[in-house]
DNA sequence: CCAACTTGCTAACGAACGTTAGCTTGTATA
DNA sequence: TATACAAGCTAACGTTCGTTAGCAAGTTGG
């Protein structure tokens, strides 16, 4: 691994578990066996490797939604739950970085802050999409669209506070069950 | 309004917006119209804000959860709906200290980020009792209590995020419809 | 009215911040 | 072998931070 590598590595971890703001480059050079001054030779600057971060993270989800449509899936369950197991796999894949992602986007300095928004934007349009085909087609019960797309996406991005890699439930798991839980609800039938 | 409770508000605000850490007390009192000096008139020190914002509302969430279980509710699916609403009442009221209670807690330094860390697993624990109840006494699907538990603390705690007094739903409103969509899913059956 | 308190200010402190500059040593390449 | 580059260090910069000290003016209460 390269070093540059290994310093994004360890900002992440920092990031996430102070902040960004609260994390220092002594921090991240002491921690790294290194002087903060030395990170220079591998990072222009701080919010450089946070730009990478949340750059990086976007650009995954995106990946992620694109390949768990390679193929156009029939009705929108099946979509809708494509679309919650692929973005639990980004989570999941690295829950330092996309715990970054998720909080740490406002220390990014314009224009990276006004494209980061957008790309969220666009991210949380593939949700509303799919919510909207199901509720017209009739699959998904009449809601409020904007509603319904922050309170899957609330639910689905807070994963990064508990997955435990070593955990009892892979990845594919929990987003199926995450799946299910929103289309089926916890009342029995 | 005290100037004490003024200077809480405006923390309250900057907290949100920018991150306990990314906030200086010259911002703060910036934004009050006095000098950064002048807040120790006030407030004993920056810390002391966090720590009145992160054990109030703490104390608000079980407050609420007492008041919900006033009467004891004789279905868990009753609890579980009565148990969200009176969550989501709390971070509606106020959605800005909501949101530092859920992402700036970890700048407390100890003892007071321990007993945060505690009265956060109990007030969870009354959710899991909930579910557990409901699994036990057949209304609730099989399912895997702690990950549920999860689950829906996620969607609810999002809400601070999106939540608009102005918009178009009352905390009542998205309390219910958050409880109805937990229990019974997007699907239409 | 006067003393005590409150609330603001300026000035400053010691510490911490992200970063640059210059140097040294090690490594790679022609 | 000599040169160029990489990766580290120390020292330092200018800036920012949370906070204290001392003072002045306003307010309150006896």
């Amino acid at each position: 691994m390269s070093k540059k590598k290994q310093v994004e590595l360890t900002a992440t971890e920092l990031f996430q578990e102070r902040g960004y703001a609260a994390t220092s480059m002594r921090d991240m050079a002491q921690a790294l066996g290194i002087e903060a001054a030395s990170l220079y030779s591998h990072i222009k600057s701080k919010e450089e490797i946070l730009q990478n971060i949340c750059f990086r993270m976007a650009q995954n989800f995106f990946d992620a939604m694109e390949e768990a449509f390679a193929e156009e899936p029939a009705t929108a369950q099946e979509k809708l739950t494509r679309a919650i197991v692929a973005h639990i796999k980004v989570i999941t894949e690295d829950t330092s970085a996309s715990a970054v992602f998720f909080s740490e986007w406002r220390h990014l300095s314009e224009p990276h802050l006004g494209e980061f928004l957008q790309m969220r934007e666009r991210y949380e349009g593939i949700f509303y999409n799919i919510l909207k085909e199901g509720v017209n087609n009739g699959e998904f019960i009449a809601l409020d669209l904007k509603f319904s797309v922050l309170t899957i996406l609330s639910a689905l991005n807070w994963t990064h506070n508990w997955f435990k890699p070593s955990g009892k439930m892979s990845a594919e798991e929990i987003g199926k069950r995450l799946g299910f839980t929103m289309l089926n609800g916890l009342k029995k039938k």
